[in-house]
Formats: structure tokens, sequence, C-alpha cells
DNA sequence: GGTAAAATGGAGACTGTCTCCGAATTAATA
DNA sequence: TATTAATTCGGAGACAGTCTCCATTTTACC
């Protein structure tokens, strides 16, 4: 137990940081979900009953905190890849997550602000739910490709892209149902040309 | 000439008022090229020569002075539809037409950050240069579909919010051979399902 | 209980948006 | 050319959002 007498002992976390903490996401979210991705966040902070300096501290960029906010959701979404690619063929298990894939950003309006900044920008490729769905994306390709159902020359992360990109950019209200129609056309247009 | 003595004479417009809306274009096109879309508009102002007070009395909102910075490139690519038509197969016109999008984007840094919030937004879609656009992928896909080379359940918007999402979202700074590796996957995706 | 480390939160600096309106400029008219 | 009235200018400043600094408070550990 090296714990005992090292100068960089780690003390248990204060109990009213992580509740703090825990207060901020919970209003984020919701604050994300009515305002958009740019919902003041010194509101936020007012509102979950913290100084703006606290909300900084926990989350020195906004995007952290959106990440932080749809981390589990993300998450989620990656692991479904796992069910998907292990009971259907590689086409419909790649159809399949990316309609999933589509519902889930229709279903809470909460993703859909966060996925452009999240799997788009320059920034940090690094973040862990990011590099998840990424490999889910990619497992799924590869998949595809080695069955010879899919061509090679694809990027994974492209077909993800188009999706986010009909998704926010979504001026009809009606985005939804294009959004799946772009799925299966995507899958047509995925397949080796022979 | 009912000018000699209405109220409501059409004045000659005042040639300031011409100079500067010209002199805040020029600087505008270049401050978003550099800045990207959120370019502060003061500073855009201050640069030109003018007071935000001119710079907003001529452009209300950001996004007129979006539209107005990129209108005459939209029309000049929604014009270059015509004569794909004119001179190739459906198909091959649409696609030609699409890779040229592509481009457009990738040539000027400049159309990118407008486009998302020109081609998307919830807001007027009534602007010309917008309308045009649209009239063009409109037409390429009617076309197509006529020739029965293209399936008929297909958005035709849906393809342009596609490219657009994955331009704008671009991370990768090799983003454009990926636009253009997914006009082909769109193209293939399109045709009817036999 | 005492103490040092950790966290708080609000005042305020800063930046960008946008408006208001007195002053300046200009086209039309005499 | 001089006058006039419409039109435009442009900067001061109200407002909102972001983010930082640091004196004060809270907490875990002894």
């Amino acid at each position: 137990m090296p714990q005992k007498h090292r100068k960089t002992v780690q003390r248990k976390p204060r109990a009213d940081a992580q509740r703090n903490r825990e207060r901020i996401l919970e209003v984020a979210k919701e604050a994300f979900a009515r305002h958009g991705a740019n919902a003041s966040l010194d509101d936020i902070a007012k509102e979950a009953g913290v100084g703006p300096g606290t909300l900084y501290r926990h989350f020195p960029a906004r995007e952290e905190l959106l990440q932080a906010v749809y981390r589990t959701d993300l998450e989620k979404l990656a692991a479904a890849e796992q069910k998907f690619a292990q009971t259907m063929a590689p086409t419909d298990a790649l159809r399949a997550w990316l309609l999933l894939f589509v519902d889930a950003i229709a279903a809470k309006q909460l993703i859909a602000p966060a996925l452009n900044t999240l799997l788009g920008d320059p920034k940090k490729v690094f973040e862990a739910s990011h590099a998840k769905m990424h490999q889910a994306i990619r497992a799924l390709v590869k998949r595809g490709v080695e069955s010879g159902e899919i061509r090679s020359d694809l990027d994974p992360v492209d077909l993800l892209r188009a999706l986010i990109g009909v998704s926010n950019v979504a001026s009809a209200p009606d985005w939804q149902p294009s959004a799946r129609r772009l799925v299966d056309i995507l899958i047509v247009g995925s397949r080796p040309i022979k």
C-alpha cells in the first residue's frame, strides 16, 4: 500500500465536488436538449446552483461538457455493434447499426447537436466515446469487406459523417425518413462494383 | 412615367452606400475564409472602414451577409447543371455535378462554412441562390428517374446534405478524396433496385 | 478538533452582437 | 450653383455570453 505515505496520496474525492458534477450534467442535458448545443454555460451553472467557476473547472471547454453528457449514450450505441455483428450477415449488421444510429439521433433531440461537434471537430479525436464509435463502424465495415460484401475503398467514418450531415442540417421536420432512405442508398452504394 | 410626381419616386441609390456595400462584401469574403463563418462582424465592419451600424443596415443578420457573399458562387454552380444535363447521360451528369459541388467546396474554403448555414437552416428556404441550387439537383435527379437510371424514392436534397455533412464536419485534412468517394457511393446507391 | 488540500462561487475583464440617433453626405430640384 | 430633404453614416453603449482569478468555505484525513 504505497498510498500510506506517498506524497501524492490519493484522497477520496470530495463529496461536494461529486455532487456538483452530477448536478451540472443533469442540468446540462436538459439545457442542451432545449436550447441546442449553444445553451449558455453560465445559465447552466446558475440552474445547477453553482458558480460559473465551478462549472468551468469541471469542464474547461464546452466540448468536454457535451462529451460528458452524451458519453453513455454514445457508448451504448457503440456497444450495439457487437450484438449485430454476432447475429447478422455483414451487410445486414451494418444496415441495422446505421439505422440504430439514425434512431438514436432522432429519438433524443439530445444527441443531434452534440454529434457534429463531437464526431467532427478537428480537435481531439481521442475521446473515449469518440474512439468507441469509430471502432464500431470500422469493425462492421471491415467484416463486410472481408466477406466481399462491401467494397474495400470505403472510409467507414464517411458513412457516419453523411448521416450526421443529413440529420444536423435537417431543415425539414421529416428528416428521419430521409435519413433512413439515405442509409439504404449508402448500403447499396457500398457494395463492391462487379 | 409615373415616377415624375409619385410620392414614392425611386431615387438613384447613393454612391457611398453602394461603395460601402461592396467593400463590406470583399472584406467579409476574406474574413469568412480566414476565420470561418463566425468571424466577428464588428471586425469586418472595422476593416471595411465603416461602423457596425452600417454593416448591420446592409445585412441585418449574419445569414444575409453569408448569403450575399456566396450568392454568385452558388448560382454559378447551379447554372452548371444545364451544361451537364445537355451533354451527358443522366447518371453521368448527376455524378459530374456532385463532383463539381465537392470541388467547389474544396477549392474555396470559402463556401464550406456558409453551406451548412445556407442549405440547411430551418429558416428561409426561399433565398434566391438557395432555390437555384435545389432546382439544379432536382432537375438532375428527375431526369435520371425518368430515364430509369435513378430510383424514384430519392430526395434529391439529401444528396447535397450528405456531401455538405462530410465536408463541413471534415476533421481529416484529406476529406476531399473521401467526399469524392462518397459521391461514387451515392451514385451507385441511387440506382433502382432491380 | 485541527489542519492542509481541494473545491467553491461570484465579481469582473473581455469579446462579440446589435441598436439608436445626431451628424454628415448626397441626389434631386430650383 | 444653392437649397432641400431623403438617405446613409458610424460610433457610443446596452446587452449577453465566455472564462478567470482568488478570497472564502468545505472536506478528508490525522
